[in-house]
DNA sequence: CTGTGCGCTGAGCGGCTGCTTAGCCATCCA
DNA sequence: TGGATGGCTAAGCAGCCGCTCAGCGCACAG
C-alpha cells in the first residue's frame, strides 16, 4: 500500500468535508491518474455521494487545481525556508536538497499528483502553477550561482547543474515507497552529498582526501 | 507539440497495421495516460476502426505490455552496447549515462510511457517487466563497484548512488522537450559529467584547478 | 469462375462517465 | 413556532467506454 499516510498539507482546509474530498482526490489521482479517477471514486473515499463533490469544487478539475497549488506553495515554502540562515553556500545546498527531498519522499503521493498531472490542468491554471514552478528552480539556481561566485562551488552549466539537482530531487516521488529500505531522512541525507559532488564542492563527501 | 517525432524502436513490427497501432497508442499514452486513452482514438491515430485494433491485440493493457517491453529491451540494449570495449569504469560510466540520457531524450514519446504507466500493466505483465528493469540497474551499479575497486571512483553508498544516477536520467523523459534550449547530445554530454562528479571520480570535468 | 481466408468495418451491447436537479433534513434566527 | 439556510442524497441525463460480432471486399488457390 502506498497511500497508508495521511497527508497534513490539507490540514487547514475547511470544512472538513472539503478537505476529506481533497485527501481522497489525492489518494486516487496518484494512484490511478487524474483522467481516469472518477468522481464516485473521490466521493466515496470522502464517504460522500458523488452529488457532494459540487458542493466545494466547480469541476474535477479545480480539485485537481487546488491539490496542484497547495502542493507547489507548500514545496517552494520548504526550499525557502531551507536555504534560511546558513553560512556558506554549501550548507545552503545542502539543507535545500535535504529538504526538497525528504517532503518529495515524506509527502510522496501528493508529490506524484504535483509532479505527473500538470498536464491535465486547464490553460489558465496551468499557466499559475508554472509561475510557482519557476521560483523553485531560482532558489536552487541563486544557491549555486551564489557558490560558483564565492569560490565555493566549481560549475561549467549552472543553469543546467540546477536543472538536473531539481530533476533528482523531483524524481524520488516516482520511486519512493515507505516499505523501501531507506527512510526520508537518510535519503536526504546521500542527496545532499550527491548535489554538492555535483556542484564540484571541494570537500563534499570524499572519504579520503587523496587515497 | 511533443509528438512530432517517430519512434523507429518499432520499426520491425509487422504487419504495417500493428505498428500504427502500436505508435499511436505511444503516442495517446504519452499524452494521455493509459487509462484515459480510448480504444477508439489509437484506432483513429492509426487511420482504422476501433475493431480493428482487436485483431491485432487481444486487450488495450497487451498493447502497453507490447511498447513495454520493446521499450524496455530497447533501453537495455542501449546501456549494455555502451558499456562495452570501454578503457576504464570512468569512460563506462560516462558512456552509459550518455547513451542512457541520450534514449530517453530523443524518444521521451517512448520513454514515458515506459516509465510512467508501469501500474497499468496486469501483475503478470508488469513481473516481466521489472526482471527487464532489475538488469538496467546491475548494468549501472556494476559500472560503480568496478571503479571502485579499481580506485577510480570514491563513493560511500554504491547501492544507493547508482538508484540515484539512474533516477536522474529516467527523469529526463519527463522534462524533455524537442524546443527546449538542449539537444538530447548536449544533455547527455552534462549529465555523463555529473554522473563522475557523483561517484567521486578525480578529474570529473573540473574546468580549473582553484579558481 | 468458384471458394476460402484474412483484414477490416458498422452497428451495437452493457456499463460507466462528469455533472445536474429536485428535494430531504438538521440547524439556526426571529 | 415558523421559515429560511446550507450540506447532503437519490435519481438521472446525454454521452462515451472496452470490446464483440455479423458481414463485406479483396487477394489468391483450384
Amino acid at each position: 500500500m502506498t497511500t497508508g499516510e495521511i497527508d497534513e498539507s490539507f490540514g487547514g482546509v475547511t470544512p472538513d468535508a472539503a478537505r476529506r474530498l481533497l485527501l481522497g482526490a489525492v489518494q486516487a489521482f496518484a494512484q490511478r491518474g487524474f483522467h481516469a479517477t472518477t468522481t464516485r471514486d473521490i466521493a466515496g473515499r470522502a464517504g460522500m455521494s458523488p452529488a457532494a463533490l459540487y458542493i466545494h469544487y466547480k469541476t474535477k478539475e479545480e480539485l485537481l487545481f487546488h491539490i496542484s497549488r497547495v502542493g507547489h506553495e507548500r514545496s517552494v515554502a520548504v526550499l525557502e525556508e531551507a536555504v534560511e540562515g546558513a553560512a556558506d553556500s554549501a550548507e545552503r545546498l545542502a539543507h535545500a536538497v535535504r529538504a526538497f527531498v525528504r517532503w518529495h519522499a515524506e509527502h510522496h503521493t501528493t508529490a506524484r499528483v504535483v509532479q505527473y498531472e500538470l498536464a491535465a490542468l486547464g490553460e489558465e491554471h496551468h499557466a499559475q502553477i508554472v509561475v510557482l514552478r519557476r521560483r523553485s528552480e531560482e532558489i536552487l539556481r541563486q544557491v549555486l550561482e551564489d557558490g560558483v561566485r564565492a569560490g565555493e562551488f566549481d560549475i561549467p552549466d549552472i543553469r543546467g547543474t540546477a536543472l538536473a539537482v531539481m530533476s533528482l530531487c523531483i524524481d524520488v516521488a516516482r520511486w519512493f515507497s515507505p516499505q523501501g529500505r531507506r527512510t526520508p531522512d537518510e535519503i536526504g541525507e546521500l542527496y545532499a552529498d550527491l548535489a554538492l559532488r555535483m556542484a564540484g564542492h571541494r570537500a563534499a563527501g570524499v572519504t579520503s582526501s587523496s587515497g
